[in-house]
DNA sequence: GAATTCAGTTTACAACTGTAATCGTATCAT
DNA sequence: ATGATACGATTACAGTTGTAAACTGAATTC
């Protein structure tokens, strides 16, 4: 393995918080957009100002989780970060952190507490057939 | 509706964190379980000394996540919020912040994010079949 | 009974989050 | 040009979290 200049790179990749991902969650409907645009679909829904979706926009910049083109005066927001790899890991952290990796308890889990409608049955049942051809 | 006096009760449930679901964990496992115990049960796995186990005992006792009872000068700790309850509600935020809160999405992440192996696609299909019943 | 030890409690402190308000400046309107 | 605007950048500030060291008082030991 090479030595030196390796540590290029090694960035831990950086969590995005809940408040971010919200933010990220109006990119991924739709891109690029302004700040003032993203304050429209978010605002009034998280009870949010203007102030706070910038910086919330200005950590998932420095987080590259987004990218900024200038146009005229403002800027627009592009994600970088894409929505599978962020649900993927989340997704994955959750499974690992409760269910010791295991996926069957953690929808085992859902159903007990009710969370699986009847939609969401078939659609697993007829997934599960796809990936077993 | 009542008015006044009604505001018992209010409290939001306290989040427990992740370092703080460590220890539960340990003691979800055996209990009831001394500080020291619970110590060696985590800290070496997560490089934690015994200050950092009996500082997220306190705030677990503070969030009413577990309980004490004095045994000669040390106490015994055990759980009070329940796993499942805890698996439950946590799976339960990450269906709905991140799928609109339907399950199979989640499971169509983890499968196209390769984190289901075989073993997880035959517990799901047993799992699957028993909902049904 | 005095010294030591060991347990919980209190204090610490930096990083990360949520939630803005303020500042500085490049443009737009007049 | 000039003053008003509208942006992003900078600063703020309290709460939570991770990680522990210091403190205090009770129990054990000699």
């Amino acid at each position: 393995m090479p030595a030196a200049s390796d540590d290029i790179r090694n960035t831990a990749p950086d969590r995005i918080s809940e408040a971010e991902h919200t933010v990220m969650e109006a990119l991924w409907q739709r891109s690029p957009l302004t700040a003032l645009e993203i304050c429209e679909e978010v605002c009034s829904r998280r009870d949010w100002s203007l102030a706070t979706v910038k910086t919330l926009l200005s950590r998932l910049v420095v987080k590259q989780a987004v990218e900024t083109k200038p146009d005229g005066r403002r800027f627009l927001y592009t994600p970088l970060l894409e929505k599978s790899d962020y649900t993927g890991s989340e997704s994955r952290r959750l499974v690992d952190r409760l269910f010791g990796g295991r996926a069957a308890p953690l929808f085992a889990q859902l159903a007990e507490s009710e969370a699986l409608t009847e939609n969401d049955l078939a659609e697993m049942e007829a997934l599960l057939r796809e990936l077993r051809k």
